[in-house]
RNA sequence: GGCUGGGUAGCAGAAUGGUUAUGCAGCGGCCUGCAAAGCCGUGUAUGCCGGUUCGAUUCCGGCCCCAGCCUCCA
């Protein structure tokens, strides 16, 4: 059975899914003004992982939205004098380079803001007839929050506390400080749709209750994002989506962990956050997801040369393992299988079952890479892998790939020849001596029992 | 200040009321012409103070420290 751990509730619960057979997931993507940094890839691969997962047992439809109108991107399109459908296209075009670099599947449904006007202004609409929002003197629609009972319940924090706060800040026309905007009044260059509000353009937290609910239905299984869109985003969220529809609206609320640099958090207001590209022009994509599911995805992950560098050797004993060896089916390793999907059962506790891949690893080595036995352990080691998006690659590309220096393989393949001659002849100086130059350009050699070399780069 | 979550060996990182995490690094051995890889063996830990218990790293209370949120942020 598995349990997932719901922000909502700070319990692990039991996944039953509303529609049997049929889970529905939404999670907040991207806003577009600026490229993905790590923080989005983590919230990428934990729901790859996620979703994944899922898809063994259940059908699953995955929903990941795109915010195409927002403050932050109509400050930058200014600042960069560019057209903002200009911008966001090219923003959006890189964050599906980021994800494919990632190996992370798009989402079944990828909707974006402004290709939902009519569903959001509709909701802003019954939630202004049912009493939950007003229209201030400024043509800004506001969500009257101190309405809904149970605003607070997913962050823990209370109207009161709230409102005590120092930071709150009261806007023009607010009855409350900590009603939020449903609907913005267009400014004169601003972009603007009609409403019956007059020209403007959506909140940020009504386009994703009015596109999860479209795409998913009124009441659905689980929505996620990043740990910063706990409050106010999805606590928002949750008081639009109730009150317009006056059901529960989702099930499990997932949040992953931050991305720390140095111990802080990874964010733009820090200005302390490396790219997606930054670290793929540095490390494998596989590496940086082993390194984000080396950690349990509630967990805060601090980003460190020596992590990956850590996270690549680790991955590399698991393709050396898989490499010389013909994976078949077979029945051994089922326990280990076991083992792993009780991890994964018990809130995707993916340390845990790469800890069991390392298991399966050690028993190939064990029982001899030519035996049936390590061809059925092999076999489900590259199988459970891929349940993680791990190890689908040939192993020789994986621990061929990168390395500072790129020596070409012909060139490699013609000083392993020149070596196994003089090893053949005993001549062992001239056979070092090339194994030396290899290993100075970053190429390991690894001389085979019964006869042959094997190489990789470092 | 309020609300969450956390403090585990050299590092990363799981788990658990009494018994091996795992990976990297270290040490000894085997294998190898020598290496590399692998195998065998091995050391190092549960922030502090109380309480419950036959027994607590694990449960409870207090304290200290860290991170996140409370303002746009994944």
């Amino acid at each position: 059975m598995l349990k997932i751990y719901n922000t909502l509730t700070r319990t692990k619960e039991p996944l039953v899914p509303i529609e049997t057979g049929h889970v529905r997931l939404y999670v907040c993507g991207m806003t577009v003004y600026d490229l993905c940094h790590l923080g989005h890839a983590r919230v990428m691969v934990a729901f790859d992982v996620v979703v994944r997962y899922l898809r063994s047992r259940f059908r699953v439809t995955y929903v990941r939205n795109i915010t195409d109108i927002d403050d932050k991107i109509i400050a930058r399109a200014l600042e960069r004098g560019e057209p903002i459908d200009v911008l966001t296209r090219r923003y959006i075009d890189a964050m599906h380079e980021d994800e494919r670099a990632l190996g992370v599947p798009p989402p079944d449904h990828e909707p974006r803001a402004t290709a939902h006007l009519p569903a959001i202004i509709a909701m802003i609409g019954t939630l202004i007839d049912k009493g939950y929002a007003y229209r201030a003197d400024s043509g800004d629609v506001y969500y009257r929050v101190r309405a809904f009972a149970g605003y607070g319940a997913l962050s823990g924090k209370s109207i009161d506390d709230l409102r005590a706060g120092a930071r709150v800040q009261s806007g023009e026309g607010k009855e409350d400080p900590l009603d939020f905007a449903l609907w913005k009044a267009a400014k004169p260059e601003e972009p603007a749709w009609s409403s019956p509000w007059g020209k403007g353009r959506p909140g940020w937290h009504i386009e994703c209750s009015a596109m999860s609910i479209e795409c998913l239905g009124t009441h659905f299984d689980i929505h996620g994002g990043g740990p910063d869109l706990k409050f106010p985003h999805h606590e928002n969220e949750i008081a639009q989506s109730e009150a317009a529809t006056g059901e529960r609206f989702v099930n499990l609320w997932m949040h992953n962990g931050p991305v720390d640099v140095d111990r802080q958090k990874m964010s733009k207001s820090l200005g302390n956050f490396l790219t997606i590209r930054d670290a793929l022009a540095r490390y494998d994509a596989e590496t940086l997801r082993y390194f984000l599911l080396q950690s349990h995805y509630r967990s805060p992950l601090d980003y460190s040369e020596k992590a990956l560098t850590a996270a690549k050797t680790s991955l590399t004993r698991l393709y050396a393992t898989l490499e010389g060896v013909t994976p078949m089916a077979g029945a051994a390793g089922a326990d280990h299988e076991q083992r792993f999907l009780e991890s994964m059962d018990d809130d995707f506790n993916t340390p845990l079952a790469l800890s069991v891949l390392f298991d399966l690893a050690h028993e190939i080595h064990k029982s001899g890479k030519d035996s049936a036995q390590a061809a059925a352990l092999a076999f489900r080691l590259h199988r459970l892998g891929g349940l993680l998006g791990l190890l689908g690659r040939p192993p020789a590309a994986f621990l061929r790939s990168g390395g500072a220096e790129v020596l070409p393989e012909v060139e490699i393949e013609r000083l392993i020849a020149e070596r196994d001659l003089a090893r053949g002849e005993r001549r062992f100086a001239d056979s070092d001596r090339i194994r030396e130059e290899l290993g100075r350009r970053g190429v390991i050699l690894e001389d085979v029992a019964g006869g042959g070399t094997r190489w990789r780069r470092r």
